[in-house]
DNA sequence: AGCCTTGCCGCAAACTTTTGCAAGCTAAGC
DNA sequence: GCTTAGCTTGCAAAAGTTTGCGGCAAGGCT
C-alpha cells in the first residue's frame, strides 16, 4: 500500500512537502509542486483519510439522520444534500432511524460521536435534550430541517402559514364548505406538522367567519391509499359533502383526486383539491399546492452547516437556537376552481 | 476530549486492557472488565474511529454508490442496506452519481480509495474496467445489485425471465393481442434492462406462435406521466387496440391504468395490465406484477459483502466474477383477467 | 516444596498524516 | 559585499488506538 513516504522518495522531497503540495494550502515552489504531483499520479497515491483525520481532527464527513428514506420528501432532500456535500469536498454518512428506538440510541450515543463526523444534519428528527447535550459536549454542530430544534439551528417551513395559505386559496375561490384530510398526529414527523397544518386551516376558516364541520375533517396516514379510503368516505358519507378539500400532503391529495374520480366527481368542477409539497407528480395530477422545495432546503442546510464549520474558533460551533423560516409559495394548477353551485 | 488514556487512568489499568475490555475480543478478567466499563461510561468515552482504523486497517464502513435516490427502487434498496449494515456494526457512506461524469470520476478515483471504506456496494451502476481495476488494486471488494458486473460479484434478477414470465401470464389468460410499454434504452440503468425485458416479451410471444405488432410497442421514460401519455396513444391510436399490455415497470403500469380509466376502459375487463417490480403502491392499484423484492436484494448484497470481508486472508478479497440470479415471482392481483371478446 | 501451565495484563511499536519551528536559500537593498 | 527579508523546505513531534510479545501471578500437580 503506497504511502506518503514513497511519494516523497520518488519526488525527492520530504513528506512534509508532499503533504503541503497535494493540498495546495501552503506555499510550495512550482517545481516541487509539479514533481510531487507527478510522483503521486505515477504511484496512484491517495492520502489515507483516517491518518489525516487523526492529525487534523477534521473528518470532512457529515452525518445525516433521517427517519426513513423511502418516501418522496426524504429521498429528494437526501439526494440534494449528498450532491451539495460532494461539491464541497465532504462525504456523507447516512443514518436512518427506521430500525427503532434501540438503533436510534446506538446512533446518537456511539456512531455520531466516534469522531467520524464533523457535524450532523437531521431531517424531520427532533433530538432529545440528552442527545443534543452529547453532541454539544463533543462540539459537533447540528442543523435540522423540517422542524424547529430547541437549542440548535434549523431550517423549517412555517406549517401553520402553509396550511393557512392553502385554505385561503380555496376561500378566495368562493368555497365555504372546505374539508381537510390531515395527517395522523403520530406519523413519522416528530414535530406535529399534522396539527400545525390543521391550525393553519382552522385559523383561516375562523378569520373567514366560517365554522369547521368536523365531519369534513379526516385523519390519515400520509399515504395515497390511506387518503383514497378516507376521501371516498368524506365525499359520500355526509349528505352535504364539501366542495373543496385541503390535504396536508400532496400524496394524500393524489389519493383524494383518484377517489373523487372513481366516485364520478370531476376535479375541479365538482371538487377543488389543494395539497402541500409540490411533489414531482403534482404536475401530472394538475394539483394546486403549496411548494416547499425540499431540495433547496437541503442545500441551504448544508451551507449553513459548512459555514459553521469554517469558523475559526471551535467554541463558535456550540449549538445556539436559530430557526430560519423557509418561504412557501402557492402553485396554482388545475385542481382548484371557483366555487360553482352544483 | 477524553481519550483512552484517561479511561485507563481512572480504571487503574493500561490502555491495552481498556481497548481489549471495550471490544470484548480478548480475554479480560471480569473484574477489570467491569472497572473499565464503569470508567468509560463515567467519562462518556467512545473510541476514535480514525485512530482505530489507522491501527487496524479496517474502517467498519461501506461505500454505497447509486445513480439516484429519488425513485422507488433506489430508496427502498438504500434503506434496506443501511439498516442491515447498522445491524452488523457498519457505517454507510453514500455516493450518488446524479452529479454527472465529473462527480463520478471523483468518487471512483478519490473518495472510494481514501481508505475510508472497507468495501463497495453498487446499485444499477456498471463500473468501467478502469474503475474496477483501481478498486482491485486497493483490495476493496465490490458487490453489485441490479445488473451483472463483469469481473465482480453481483446479485441481479433475470430481466429476460421476468419479461417472459409477465408475458406468459397474459398468454395463459388467453390474450393474444399483447402490447408492451418498454423503457427507453438510455434510462439511468446502465445494463440495458429495457431491452432485456423486451427480449423476454418477444421470446414468450414467439414461443406462443404470435407475432409482435410493432404498433403495440411503445418506448417510455419509466415514469408515470410518461407512461400515461404513451398508453393513451396506444389504446386509441390503432383501430385494433391490444387487449393486454405488459409494462416494464410498475410505475409505468400505474400510468397505463390511469390512462385506461380516463379513456373509459375498465381494467381488467377491457384491458389487462401487468408490470415488473411490486412497488409499494401496486397493491393499491390492484396491479398484477413480477415481484423483485429490492429490500431483500439489498440485504443479500450486504451479507455477501460482509462475508467476503470476514475472510481471513486479503487476497481472497480480490474480485472474481460471480453472478447470483435473484428469483422473481408472479404476483396476481386484479389488473389481469381472462381475455373476453369485447 | 518446586515446577509447569494457564490466564491476565502491560510495554511499546506501529499505523499514516499534518504542522510548528527552525534552518537554508535567494534576491533585494544599502 | 554584506545584511535582511521572505519564501521554501525538512525535522520531528503529535494525533489515539490496536496488538505481539513477554512477564507475572496463581493454582494445580508431582
Amino acid at each position: 500500500m503506497v504511502g506518503i513516504e514513497e511519494v516523497a522518495a520518488l519526488a525527492g522531497v520530504s513528506t512534509a512537502t508532499v503533504s503541503r503540495a497535494l493540498r495546495g494550502k501552503d506555499h510550495v515552489s512550482a517545481k516541487a509542486q509539479a514533481k510531487v504531483e507527478d510522483a503521486a499520479r505515477e504511484l496512484g497515491y491517495v492520502a489515507s483519510s483516517s491518518a489525516a483525520t487523526l492529525a487534523t481532527g477534521r473528518t470532512q464527513n457529515i452525518g445525516v439522520v433521517l427517519p426513513r428514506i423511502d418516501s418522496w420528501f426524504f429521498s429528494v432532500i437526501l439526494e440534494a444534500i449528498e450532491t451539495e456535500l460532494i461539491d464541497h469536498g465532504y462525504d456523507l454518512t447516512l443514518y436512518n432511524l427506521s430500525g427503532g428506538e434501540k438503533q436510534r440510541k446506538k446512533i446518537f450515543d456511539e456512531l455520531l460521536l466516534r469522531k467520524r463526523v464533523d457535524g450532523v444534519l437531521t431531517v424531520a428528527v427532533n433530538p432529545t435534550e440528552a442527545e443534543l447535550a452529547t453532541l454539544n459536549r463533543m462540539h459537533k454542530p447540528i442543523v435540522g430541517i423540517g422542524g424547529p430544534i430547541k437549542g440548535a439551528r434549523s431550517i423549517t417551513m412555517d406549517d401553520v402559514a402553509a396550511g393557512k395559505l392553502a385554505t385561503e386559496h380555496l376561500l378566495s375561490l368562493g368555497h365555504t364548505r372546505i374539508g381537510m384530510i390531515r395527517g395522523l398526529p403520530n406519523a413519522d414527523e416528530e414535530f406535529g406538522q399534522p396539527s400545525l397544518r390543521y391550525y393553519g386551516y382552522a385559523q383561516a376558516m375562523k378569520e373567514a367567519g366560517l365554522t369547521i364541520n368536523e365531519d369534513w375533517v379526516a385523519d390519515c396516514d400520509f399515504t395515497i391509499p390511506g387518503a383514497y379510503v378516507v376521501a371516498k368516505q368524506l365525499f359520500t358519507d355526509v349528505r352535504d359533502a364539501p366542495s373543496a378539500v385541503f390535504c396536508a400532503s400532496d400524496e394524500m391529495a393524489f389519493g383524494a383526486i383518484m377517489a373523487a374520480k372513481d366516485l364520478g366527481l370531476e376535479v375541479p368542477k365538482d371538487l377543488s383539491v389543494v395539497g402541500i409539497d409540490d411533489h414531482n407528480l403534482s404536475d401530472f395530477f394538475g394539483l394546486s399546492t403549496i411548494a416547499q422545495k425540499p431540495a433547496d432546503q437541503g442545500r441551504a442546510a448544508v451551507n449553513t452547516l459548512l459555514d459553521i464549520l469554517s469558523m475559526p474558533n471551535p467554541e463558535d460551533h456550540d449549538n445556539v437556537e436559530d430557526k430560519k423560516e423557509w418561504p412557501v409559495k402557492l402553485v396554482v394548477r388545475a385542481s382548484t376552481a371557483k366555487f360553482a353551485k352544483r
